[in-house]
Order: C-alpha cells, then structure tokens, then sequence
DNA sequence: CTGAAAGCGCTAACAC
DNA sequence: GTGTTAGCGCTTTCAG
C-alpha cells in the first residue's frame, strides 16, 4: 500500500531526458554550483515537460535543512496567539520556510512531547511560547542537536535563546497606575496560565508559572506599593487559573463574592476579559459602574463592546514577525550574541475605566 | 555550515552499541517487524543510553509517508478557522500525525503555492477550504501525485474529494426566515470571498465564488422568495466583498446609504458581523431598533455584546475533527466511495432582531 | 562546466 | 528471529 506511486518522476528521470547527468540536471534544477546556459534551459525544458517537482525529503536529508520551522503556542484559538502564528507565517513563507503547528495548553509534558516530534522531522528552527518560566531543559536540548530557538512573548529562565518580548511589566504597572489615577484603591488582577487538559472539560492543571504572568504580576503589585496600596489586602486580588473562559470566569467570581470586592479589574489576555465580562454580569454588577475593567489586547471586538473596553495594545503581529526575522537569521548564519527585542504596548483608553470620586 | 551536527547518533550507531545488526536495530526501534524480547530490550536501552531519536526524514523517504497533514486556510486569524484548525491539530496528534498551515487568503493563486510546497515536502493529505469552487485542478493534481485530499467547509465544483460541510443552505434560509417571521421585509447580506492581497493594505482582489457564499446566497434568495421578497430590489440588498472587517464596513456602508436601507442584515461570519456593527454605528444607527443582525458563527463576543447577537451556531470544532478523522482513514487505506458528511448549524436567538409590527 | 561515484539514515526484500 | 544487501532521490566531492 504505497502512498506515493512509483512513477513519481525524479532527477534521473529528468536527466535522461535532457541527455545529462543528474549530477548536472540536479545543479540546474537545484539552482546551485554551475551550468551553462543553455544546459539549463534544456534541464528546466525536460523537467517541465516531465511535470517534475523536488522531493524535499530527499533534498533535507542531505543538506541537513527542511526549510520548516516549528511553531508551538498554548492555543491556536487565542486570537493572541493565532495573530502571532500568522505574523510567523507571513515572514516564514516570505523566505521560503513553511510552519508547524502545535499546541501546548499551557502544558508542559505536551510541549517537550512537540519538541521532540519536530525534532525528529527535522524542523531547522523553534518559535516558542513557553509553557513554563524555569524549564527549559528541553529547548536546551533543541538547540544542542543543531535546531535554531527563538521565545516570543515568554522568557524562560536559565536559557539565553533570543527573545521577542512586550514590556509586560511597565504595560501592567501603567494600566494600574491608570487605575488609581481613576481612584480606584481595590484593584485585582486575574489571570490564567495554567496548564489545561482538554477532553477533562474542567481545569485539571497544576498551577505554572510563565514569564509573562510573573512579569506583569510584577508591574502590577509595584504600581500598587507606589500608591500604598500594598497591604495584606493586596494578595487577596490576585487570582490565576487555567487559561479559558470558564477558568476566568470562577476567578473572578471569587473575587466579586468577596466582602470588599475590587472595584477593578486587571485581564490579562482578552480570553480572560470575557470570562470576567461574564462574571461581572452574572454577579448583577456593571461594567465600569460597579466594576472598572482593563485587558491586555486589542481583540477585535474590544471598541464594539458596550462600554467598550479599555485595553493594553500590544504589537502581537510584530512579536510574532520580529521573532521569525530573528529566527530566520539564525538560520543563515548570525551567529551573534543572543538577542533581546522588547517591544513597547500602549493603553488604550477607552470607555471601561469608571473614576471614581 | 551545516545545521545539523556530524555527531548525530544514527541506528547504525544503536545497533553496534548493541551488537546486533542494523536491520535488527531498526525493527527494534520502529517497532515493525519481529524480534526477541532481549534483544529488544538491549536496542532499547542502547537507543536512550546513546540518546538516539530516528530521522523521519530518512524513513518517510522509504516509507513514502511523512506522518503530516497540510492545512490550507483562508485565515488563521479568523476565529472560524483558528477553531477549524484547532479540531485538526488535535485529532491529528491524536493520530501520531503533525499539522503544516498555510493561510491562502482566499486567493486562489496563493493555494496554489501551497498545494506545490505541501506536495514537495510530501505531506500524506491535505485538508482545505478552497478559495474557489470551480479550480480545483490542482487539488486533483495533489491526488494523482498520491496525497489524499479532503475538503472542509467548502466544495469545489468536479471533483469528488472527501467533504464535511455545513448545511448552509438551509442556515441561510432559516436565518431570513426568522428576520421575515419578525416583519422584516427589506433584508440584506453581506459576506466577503474576495481575495485581498495582504501587504497592499486595501482590497485588492477579485471576486471569488466560493461555494459557502453560493449556498447562503441561495437560501437567502430561496427564503426571500418564498415570502414573496425576491422583487427586483431583493438584488440590491447583496453585498460582497473581502474578507476582512473594513471590507465588510464598506460593504454595510453602502447598504446603509440606499434610499431604502435594508432593516435587517445577514453576515456570513463573525468578522464580517464586526464590520457590520460598526458601519451601522457609524451611520448612527442602532442594532437591533434601526438594523437587525444575524451572523454565521458563535463567536466567543456575541453573547457578551449589547444586544447579545443572534447567531447561526456552526458545528465548527466538529467540522475540523471529521475532516481529519476522514482523511486518517484514508491514508490508512479507505476506499470506499467518496464520503460527503454535513453537518447542522443552529440559530441562537438572542438579542439582535427586533420585531417590527 | 560536467560526469561518476559515494552516501545521507533508514526500510524492505530476501536469505539463513 | 536476525543479518545482508540494495536503494529511496537527492547533493556532494572529486576528476576531468
């Protein structure tokens, strides 16, 4: 049960054609060392004629490249990652490289099982959104048999990979500081990043910490300190769970059941924001009456919303551009230092950020 | 400046290591074949203790099987797809195969591309939804040269893959019933299949029929006849144009600007809904008292939106996971008769179509 | 500029 | 059950 047929028309086929030697049909065909110019139209000539097409396989397995570059994200349906997957597809293709796609979950296990999926076939180069901040043994372990690795938007401790990153520190601390300009002195702060079976349908994730997260928790508890804001209370805001909807949803549940509950809240991703969009109404609390609500991204349906959301843009197309650029030039041979692009977000100020008197 | 190591542990390396032969090693590993328990046992362990990993590249040159799928869509980014792929990727890994994307922006040409550098690299199948239902030459060429193809969400007039639709039609139809039974009698419909060339920033293509929008187009027209609506105006009310939110604003822009402008409008997807929502902002007009709204796709925002939207929900996670299971089974040596399976959406009813005495 | 020959890492016959 | 041998389609020395 061959999948190929056997008359899959080849080099030698092409060469005989041509009356050569597919030493020389391969030159002309493959575009490298030299042929005369009229030997190469005679190759090209046959070849067409033939309906010839390389077979890749058999090209990688010599030149040791497949001109593919693995991609892996905790889930393509996060319209943050499917916005930097295309942005890795735009530029990857633009150089002639095509893309694997996996996703992780936010897990760990699934992620070092991708690597080494893509490993084996051979993928020149990793784009990754690291499911965890401090284990990268398995990356490591990428680069050491020869695959090029590139982090975009997480940074795993311990590796020096090149990094594409938004400033998630200053872009939560500048969101929170918005907060307590507005008046607001309860703020809390939900998030998601932990790792998520899928078929289980409920969260049944061990908590993780990644870069990202642990970036802008800092931002945040350093706005908060800088407003005095900073007590016991404060730990009580923060709430990190799985990366859904639904996970968002209980946490900020959690919050709004509390005694004093914030009369604000930070989302970090817009997955997130919905979850707390949909707590807040269950909870019969308004948005921004009741309760403020900034989110990182600019989704799509962010100013059509009602209030519309105020949002931390980031520049995901760029992340996801810069790191395959990076990546790209890696791969031809820039053997610099490691790289560390940070790019910069903006808060966009919109209509779900009440002042409060 | 090789990519790969020189030092990479091949299973000749294994089978010294164990002292037996290559071929023995080779069975051992790729578990085909026979070989006695001990001495499976000692490949094994010479395998993880040399840290070896098999080369997919050198046996699918064999085998003639790559363990990959290609996926062509129009959008990643478009969260019907992001969601369509999502379903691949899982069934697919679930399979032991990896996923290769690529994004055709409903331009035929670049489909094209794909196919070819798919086909190069040898991927076992293809699943696409094709950004034009009457070329499908070059998805019949993918088959002669030995991949499987299946298309998902689309057909594509003579050929006779494998497909998983939705019935859309009829999704069509019961949607602009629904908006008659409600008193509308001015409908329009705006939906985009053009292709758009990316960088260009504007619309930059052609118009493309794709079989999606020829279907809705039908049960639109086919409702509207029925309740005796299809006069000559019923033309006027159409609106096609690419595939991205400003290209559905304008699209709505012009319908908005009719002497008679339509009470309710038909988006055939949730971006397309988005640029529809904020045309009629625009125009200072409210959803649902001036313009009411149905969409294709449950998208995560419609029920968080003000009015919550009415929605024709598609099947499509379901739609990706069958279209995958079928081309598995495919490539695992099903040749039954092409299988068309279709699927049914639902009409959500909430918030965005008003009733008009 | 072109050809002959070797070989990438693996699997598939075919012996034994 | 295991080893030997050939060879997938291509690139790469190395001669000429």
């Amino acid at each position: 049960m061959r999948n190929r047929p056997a008359t899959s028309v080849t080099i030698a086929d092409v060469a005989r054609a041509a009356g050569v030697s597919t030493a020389t049909a391969a030159r002309a065909l493959g575009g490298y060392g030299t042929v005369r110019r009229d030997t190469l139209e005679r190759v090209t000539a046959a070849a067409s004629e033939l309906g010839y097409r390389p077979n890749a396989l058999a090209r990688s397995m010599i030149t040791g490249r497949t001109q593919t570059i693995g991609v892996i994200v905790a889930d393509i349906e996060n319209p943050f990652f499917a916005r930097v997957t295309r942005a890795i597809t735009d530029v990857a293709r633009a150089s002639g490289f095509e893309v694997v796609l996996a996703n992780s979950d936010e897990d760990l296990e699934a992620e070092r099982a991708a690597v080494k999926l893509f490993l084996d076939k051979r993928v020149d180069g990793l784009i990754v959104a690291a499911a965890s901040n401090d284990d990268g043994a398995h990356l490591a372990e990428a680069r050491a048999t020869g695959a090029h690795v590139v982090l975009v938007d997480r940074r795993v401790r311990g590796t020096d990979f090149d990094t594409v990153l938004v400033h998630n520190r200053a872009a939560a601390r500048d969101a929170v500081r918005h907060l307590v300009a507005a008046g607001h002195r309860r703020i809390g702060y939900v998030s998601g990043a932990m790792a998520v079976r899928r078929e289980g349908g409920a969260t049944a994730g061990r908590p993780r910490a990644i870069s990202t997260g642990g970036d802008r928790l800092t931002g945040y508890r350093q706005a908060l300190k800088e407003a005095g804001l900073a007590g016991d209370l404060a730990g009580d805001y923060v709430r990190v769970g799985g990366p859904r909807r639904q996970d968002a949803f209980v946490q900020t549940m959690s919050l709004l059941e509390l005694g004093t509950p914030p009369t604000a809240i930070l989302a970090t991703d817009s997955v997130i924001a919905l979850g707390v969009i949909q707590a807040v109404r269950a909870a019969g609390r308004r948005i921004p009456d009741d309760v403020s609500l900034i989110s990182f991204d600019d989704t799509e349906w962010a100013e059509v919303l009602n209030p519309p959301l105020t949002v931390i843009a980031q520049p995901v197309y760029e992340l996801g551009a810069r790191a395959t650029t990076l990546l790209i030039n890696r791969l031809q041979g820039d053997t610099a230092e490691p790289r560390h692009v940070r790019l910069t977000s903006t808060l966009v100020e919109r209509g779900s950020v009440a002042v409060r008197p």
